[in-house]
DNA sequence: TTTGCTATCCACGAAAAAGGGGATTTTTCA
DNA sequence: TGAAAAATCCCCTTTTTCGTGGATAGCAAA
């Protein structure tokens, strides 16, 4: 039986991941967390072999939790688990060391099947998952990466604080936060606030 | 029993509905689809007293299918059900006839309290869903309304251009353009774009 | 018929952002 | 340890927006 642990911040879909995989013959559910920090504690004492992790966390996203879990869990793979199938989130969660990418509409045998691959060493991907890094690059818009930093400005810009006043309040020199803000401007290739907000907010940084 | 149907296009969140509602003594789950218009034609067979309805499916979104749903089972009893808090989704959902809003961070007894009270003729709020609407109105201003003309520039503007611009493609005086912009800006209680353009987002115009 | 709302137009000055450069110091990571 | 990336700071000019304040015409409801 593979030990699996699930980390997701909605009780439903762990609920609905545990009740797919009861009648599995080769999986075993051992725990589940709500959040990133739980699941690095939770794991410690009830070890898993594979660890189901959803990308978006209430405290630290999927990805920086999956380099925490490599680091300290070398053993354990891992399946990143979403809603999002761009581009971006599946290649980043790959990166970041995961065995493979399963979307939420996953059915109980899609389950089994990919935390067995997991499991075996092997990567998994959800056929959507697949399509869309397969997919060439020309037609996929690349979702641009912003640094944590420019996340920030771009947070407070989209409070409708100005320069001055994001340079107050994170203590730096106004001329640094246009810096931030020209950089976000040319990573999302948009000419003004405005764009630059409908993007940010389309894409999910803010 | 109060027979209970979901509507979600995650097989992940269907399962686990069912599951959490397994040992419930009131509630029993008769179905589920993946879509509005394969739950419309199954709930033609298999009557029930009330659907949970996910706000985002791949057809047409809760709140259509809410009011459809409505429209040709007069007696069901509808719960939406989603991630998202916002205000805008819940007073529409509630507009087209929902008894009550759900998050989908629910677990299984509020999951079946929210049923009951549904079925009994009750309004449920999930308690983050209650709060953000029962706050005072002084803190919550309603939505404001915006003429049409409002509506086209602020989308303009939200595309990135600038007064200029959108005065050239409406054929207007770009100073009428800046009147509008002002008085979007006024009617949002924002002091400049990047907040007007959140705003205009998050409330749905955008 | 007055009142209110919409859409249109205008002026002036101050403030902010955009466009176009460069430069230095930490951090991160291979 | 060394290169790359991130975060920081700087200058100058032009464009755009913001904050005041107006005004006029049309139309619809009270």
């Amino acid at each position: 039986m593979i030990k699996t642990f699930i980390i997701d911040d909605h009780p439903m879909v762990i609920a609905g991941i545990w009740q797919m995989l009861q009648n599995a013959d080769n999986v075993q559910v051992v725990g589940s967390a709500s959040d990133g920090y739980a699941a690095l504690e939770a794991l410690k004492k009830q070890p898993a072999d594979v660890a189901l992790v959803d990308i978006n966390l209430p405290d630290l996203d999927g990805i920086e939790l999956c380099k925490k879990l490599r680091e300290r869990f070398p053993k354990l793979k891992i399946l990143g688990l979403s809603t999002f199938k761009e581009r971006s989130y599946i290649t980043r969660m790959i990166d970041a060391g995961a065995s493979g990418y399963l979307l939420k509409n996953a059915n109980g045998e899609e389950l089994s099947e990919a935390i067995e691959a997991a499991y075996r060493g092997r990567m998994y991907m959800s056929m959507e998952a697949a399509l869309t890094i397969a997919r060439p690059v020309a037609t996929q818009p690349e979702l641009p990466i912003l640094t944590s930093r420019e996340k920030e400005v771009l947070a407070l810009i989209a409070e409708g604080m100005t320069n001055n006043e994001i340079a107050e309040k994170l203590f730096i020199s106004p001329l640094t936060v246009d810096s931030h803000r020209k950089n976000i401007l040319a990573k999302f290739g948009v000419k003004n606030t405005a764009a630059m907000v409908k993007y940010g907010m389309e894409a999910g940084f803010i």
